[in-house]
DNA sequence: TCTACTGTAATACTATATGTTACAGATTGG
DNA sequence: CCAATCTGTAACATATAGTATTACAGTAGA
């Protein structure tokens, strides 16, 4: 899977942890590690989404919006990665019976993969995320 | 996730139906749609784990090795492609406490994202996959 | 010994992911 | 009103991963 859930995540995860003050992308970026573009990139998908608010100009930044506990891994998978477990299907021979139902089959299975990997990544609200990050090993 | 797994799919597939003789890896290419080579990397390594045999030289190819029910999407997917649900973590800055744990911690859980997926794929043998091709829609 | 295969390494090419630059628009404070 | 500090995005550049192709050694049958 792209990077863009881990940073989804990295990002709401930072912002829970500054729930009184705007943060910058800047500030961010150098948390995670990569550039601040991506990281207003992933934030804007976020935010089209309610779970951020933001703000320009001057002392502007970024802030949660909702309460921890209403947004889990599975959210944040469905807006920056679903599909990614799809197997991707080279064009094959239509005439061939393999060849010509093989992507239709896989991709109805896979359907049902992503769902069922829903059911598990429900489980982890950001919440728990955080509880995770503060019990050091 | 990348074509690996649905090349081997495809290929042990194209082999279960043609059981009585060998097939070679430019005929399952042509069914794929994929250069034969690949074929051949991804059927080496599926008669490394004894999922078929192979033989050299004149009139050689591929063949089916066990029964169809004994081998499921779960195996295939853990030859082709284990690990590829870890998002991936871009290298975070240490000194801050989300960016210093953050990849241990989604590790962890996707690890266990990885053997849910499992429990589900291990229900799709390859004799339920022939079911579905020959189930024309 | 010629032909038809697999096995595999090396290389070339292409697509996707990521990084960077640039700049318009919003907001604040002097 | 102007300068400074942000977000929002598009456009472009670069890096990485995925895939195709070439080449050739080894094996087996006719």
């Amino acid at each position: 899977m792209n990077s863009d859930f881990t940073l989804a995540i990295h990002s709401l995860t930072y912002l829970a942890l500054q729930p009184d003050r705007m943060s910058t992308s800047e500030a961010i970026s150098e948390s995670a590690g990569v550039h601040p573009v991506r990281i207003r990139k992933v934030l804007s998908l976020l935010k089209k989404h309610g779970f951020i608010k933001s703000k320009e100009g001057t002392g502007g930044g970024f802030i949660f919006a909702i309460d921890l506990s209403e947004v889990n891994l599975w959210d944040i998978y469905k807006l920056t990665s679903e599909g990614a477990l799809q197997p991707k299907c080279p064009e094959s021979n239509e005439q061939c019976v393999v060849g010509a139902n093989m992507q239709r089959v896989l991709f109805a299975i896979f359907l049902g993969a992503e769902d069922h990997l829903g059911e598990y990544l429900k489980d982890y609200s950001l919440k728990e995320i955080i509880d995770l990050i503060n019990k050091e090993e």
